[in-house]
DNA sequence: AACACGATGGACT
DNA sequence: GTCCATCGTGTTA
């Protein structure tokens, strides 16, 4: 099912666009399939919550290179959080992969998850790297090569789609703290803090 | 060279 | 709800 890896193209538009239509995506590695239930979207420019606000830096040069690539950075000394470089080369943006449902290899997301089980294998951005075996040596990694990090069209439809404010962005500007960029598919369990997310019916700007 | 802090998650009250 | 582990990164000096 190669063909079904989705091209470099379909990331090379603004990342918010990318954010909705990688809902119901899936991601793979190894044996491991997740279909992906929440995102969020780090715009370029003028996004004051984005990795990227303060010009390139050396974690962050992966957002600026091409699109169709993952930026995988430490967050709190301790989490790996995958992101899809979107945009064009020379834009800083990305989606942030929050949540996944698993599809495949649940003995092996358990075995790396330890205690976890239920939705609270694969819900919250820390849990979909670890799940994966993903780590920040990932960063920069094309997401279109087939036995890499792969990302393929989704099969099922995602129906109605939550949005809502970003998490853990504080220090972003009151407009940027409010801005709905967190997205999510309403029907899954896969998707924490639920209560925060409101439906949309089309693309919010 | 020193420092403050984070796009979090797990344990616990 | 609260507490806090843990360390790379970016900034300041």
């Amino acid at each position: 099912m190669a063909d079904s890896i989705l091209p470099l193209s379909f990331y090379a538009r603004d990342a918010l666009e990318v954010a909705y239509d990688l809902l119901g995506a899936e991601i793979r590695h190894g044996e491991v399939r997740l279909r992906i239930t929440e995102v969020e979207a780090y715009r370029f420019p003028d996004d004051t919550a984005n990795h990227c606000r303060m010009g390139r830096t050396p974690r962050n040069a992966p957002m600026w290179g091409p699109p169709g690539h993952a930026y995988v950075y430490l967050c709190y000394g301790m989490h790996s959080l995958l992101n899809f470089v979107t945009n064009t080369e020379g834009e800083g943006a990305a989606v942030l992969i929050r949540a996944c449902e698993p599809l495949e290899g649940l003995e092996l997301v358990q075995a790396r998850r330890g205690k976890a089980r239920g939705v609270a294998l694969t819900t919250g951005p820390g849990r979909v790297t670890k799940a994966l075996g993903v780590d920040t040596t990932f960063s920069g990694a094309p997401l279109y090569v087939p036995g890499g990090l792969e990302v393929h069209r989704g099969r099922t439809p995602v129906g109605a789609v939550l949005a809502g404010p970003r998490i853990g962005i504080d220090y972003a500007s009151p407009r940027d703290r409010k801005a709905p960029y967190r997205l999510a598919v309403a029907e899954s369990a896969y998707v924490l803090k639920k209560t925060a997310l409101k439906r949309v019916r089309g693309r919010a700007s």
